[in-house]
RNA sequence: GAGUCUGUAGCUCAGCCGGAUAGAGCAACGGCCUUCUAAGCCGUGGGUCGGGGGUUCGAAUCCCUUCAGGCUCGCCA
């Protein structure tokens, strides 16, 4: 279904082409000055130059047309605007007609996607955003890719793309030579590490998951100040990749062992993957990827390494070559990458790939990017983005640290505000203790997505426990508790209408055209659903999304104060009132939907 | 050093492909519950949009410069 504002905007291109200037100029936008008009024009003022008039000229011009042809509009649609004006220098103002608003969203009313359309046609996209290493647990680190990319991907769908997220385990990288090593010095004994052992070896693992979680980062530390430790477990890194059958039988192990662990924990995120590739898969291309670009002149060695030169002239400056294959032959990120490239192109040969990760990344999708299209594994057309975030900070604006300055694992930081959101309810509410702690998992969810959604994704931001926790202002609870509102005025009214016996009622339920100011606002605000959408996904922005279901909710708030819907006499105003609030509710739940969260039955 | 991003109210953030008086939330202060969840609503105060220059009828927005901070700059991911 069409844009409110390209509806507007239509009329208005007609109109300024009727009067001899060009279409373009009848662009039109939200106002900005709600007490002036509720959106403008500002073509006039641009028009005046080319066409040497005075911009309140053009705009009388235009204005006067405008009300010609409201004048002989067809039955069956409203007329547009109660108000048209042309405004010094050369603004047109309007307003939107009352009956016309009605007739707008009775229309999206009856629509399932709510007016949004299918842009993608089924166009496939592939979303690399999970980037957890096995291995490790869930920390902090992880919070935004998971969050920013299983929105992304749900709004995609939501417009029709086929859109495909892979996790995309760190699972093959020199991690994994460290937990190597790092396992030989702790249990030497192991079959895997006696070189002349030839039997089979064990189904189960050596280790717990525990173990391994505390094997990883004591590894990662001790390679920092031991140079020997750290050669060997490049060396086994490299044997892991070439094969060597013990070490791939502990990498088994692992992988065992940390998928389900993972899993749990971005179910419990209610980030849900597709795919659940990882580094490891690209193997199979490596070889192959490698020949490729040696036979065709494309890598060269340098310094003992296999690069691949990536700079351009137009360059503010001069880029590193990208690394393929290290002088030690083993595989890096960059090789992964490419490999995993070929293996997509072949398995999904997607139209874009949007990998979400922390903007340090820059250099390395440069790079990437650069040699998939110079070597022409993706088509010249394909769309390789990398969508870059901001680090997340304390309240101090340095990076979110715990109390003693380690990483938090994700689960603990989940817990602590799930508990936050516990003694909030416990303190507001007598709610029996289960459904408190339900209800505080959802919540808790909620305040945790919206708080990090609702920033700018390429910006930093400060991770505020309290402030995203809290009730109030512009957070993901506030929303929450509008939905409930909603639902406990639905749920009433339904009780009433069946005491008169009328599901007869529910049948004459349709918008109908405001009463008030604050009916129209909201009214307004809900007509914007699917520009919001569409803008959200194709500029990668949820926080617009936020930023609407929150102004949506404000303006919820404003007519929910100002009308007594369930005391209203006039059965039919009524019936409109329940009609435009559940139009709200389902704004709100698919905005949130999409955002990544749910919203209790009570709070 | 080079490149790049950021700088908007006391705090946290929108607005940034040029438009009218720069918006929210929190915090502060003042109103509104015998009425659908007051976890709400209404209102008040609070700003040289880091500084300086330029382009334009018009600049938070574009360009230049400068200051402050973050990040990156070949074998980690």
């Amino acid at each position: 279904m069409k844009k409110i504002l390209d509806c507007i905007a239509e009329e208005m291109r007609a109109a300024f082409a009727a009067c001899g200037y060009a279409a373009d100029y009848g662009k039109v936008t939200l106002s900005n000055r709600p007490d002036l008009c509720e959106y403008q024009c500002n073509g006039a003022m641009a028009a005046a130059k080319a066409y040497k008039k005075k911009p309140i000229e053009i705009a009388g011009e235009v204005t006067a047309c405008l009300k010609q042809r409201e004048a002989r509009q067809d039955a069956d649609c409203p007329p547009m605007f109660s108000d048209l004006q042309a405004v010094m220098p050369g603004f047109i103002n309007l307003r939107l007609s009352e009956a016309y608003l009605a007739y707008y969203l009775e229309q999206m009313r009856r629509e399932e996607k709510l007016g949004a359309e299918d842009i993608g046609r089924g166009t496939t996209v592939i979303v690399d955003y999970g980037g957890a290493n096995v291995a490790k647990p869930l920390h902090v680190g992880h919070l935004r890719p998971a969050i920013i990319g299983e929105c992304i991907k749900r709004m995609g769908n939501f417009l029709g793309y086929h859109m495909i997220g892979d996790v995309h385990l760190g699972d093959w990288g020199l991690q994994m030579g460290l937990i190597i090593e790092e396992l030989r010095d702790r249990k030497p004994d192991l079959p895997y590490f006696d070189e002349s052992f030839a039997g089979e070896y064990p189904g189960e693992a050596p280790f717990t998951i525990g173990e391994l979680e505390e094997i990883y980062p004591a590894a990662s530390a001790r390679s920092k100040t031991d140079e020997a430790f750290k050669d060997r477990a490049h060396e086994a890194t490299r044997r892991l990749q070439e094969g060597y059958p013990p070490f791939v039988a502990i990498w088994k192990h692992i992988m065992a062992l940390s998928l389900p662990d993972l899993k749990k924990n971005y179910d419990n995120l209610e980030v849900y993957f597709d795919l659940w590739k990882g580094e490891s898969d690209s193997k199979p291309y490596i070889a192959e990827l490698i020949e490729d670009l040696q036979q065709r002149g494309l890598a060269y060695t340098s310094e003992g390494a296999l690069v691949v030169d990536i700079a351009e002239p137009s360059d503010p400056k001069e880029l590193p070559p990208c690394i393929i294959r290290k002088s030690d032959g083993a595989a890096l990120y960059a090789t992964s990458d490419l490999g995993t490239i070929l293996e997509r192109e072949r398995l999904y040969a997607p139209s874009e790939y949007i990998y979400i990760t922390d903007k340090r990344q820059e250099l390395h999708f440069i790079q990437v990017f650069r040699v998939a299209k110079k070597a022409g594994y993706v088509k010249p057309e394909t769309k390789l983005v990398h969508l870059m975030f901001g680090t997340m900070n304390g309240k101090d604006g340095k990076p979110f640290k715990t109390r003693d300055g380690g990483v938090m694992r994700l689960e603990y930081l989940v817990q602590e505000i799930n508990d936050k959101v516990y003694e909030r309810i416990m303190e507001n509410r007598t709610m029996d203790e289960e459904e408190a702690r339900k209800a505080s998992r959802i919540i808790g969810l909620a305040a945790l997505k919206y708080g990090d959604l609702s920033n700018q994704v390429s910006k930093d931001y400060v991770f505020d426990i309290d402030r995203f926790t809290s009730f109030e202002g512009n957070t993901g609870p506030y929303i929450l508790y509008t939905i409930v509102r909603i639902k406990s005025i639905l749920a009433r009214y339904a009780e009433l209408q069946s005491g008169k016996g009328g599901p007869a009622a529910e049948k004459q339920e349709q918008i109908r055209p405001a009463g008030s100011a604050e009916e129209k606002a909201l009214m307004r605000k809900l007509s914007a659903f699917n520009d919001v959408v569409e803008t959200a996904f194709l500029e990668n922005a949820p926080h617009r999304l936020c930023q609407f279901i929150y102004e949506l909710s404000d303006a919820f708030g404003s007519f929910y104060n100002t009308t007594m819907i369930l005391k209203e006499e006039d059965a039919k105003k009524q019936a409109g009132y329940i009609a435009l609030i559940t139009l709200v509710k389902r704004v709100l739940e698919t905005c949130i939907g999409l955002l990544g969260f749910s919203a209790p039955e009570r709070m």
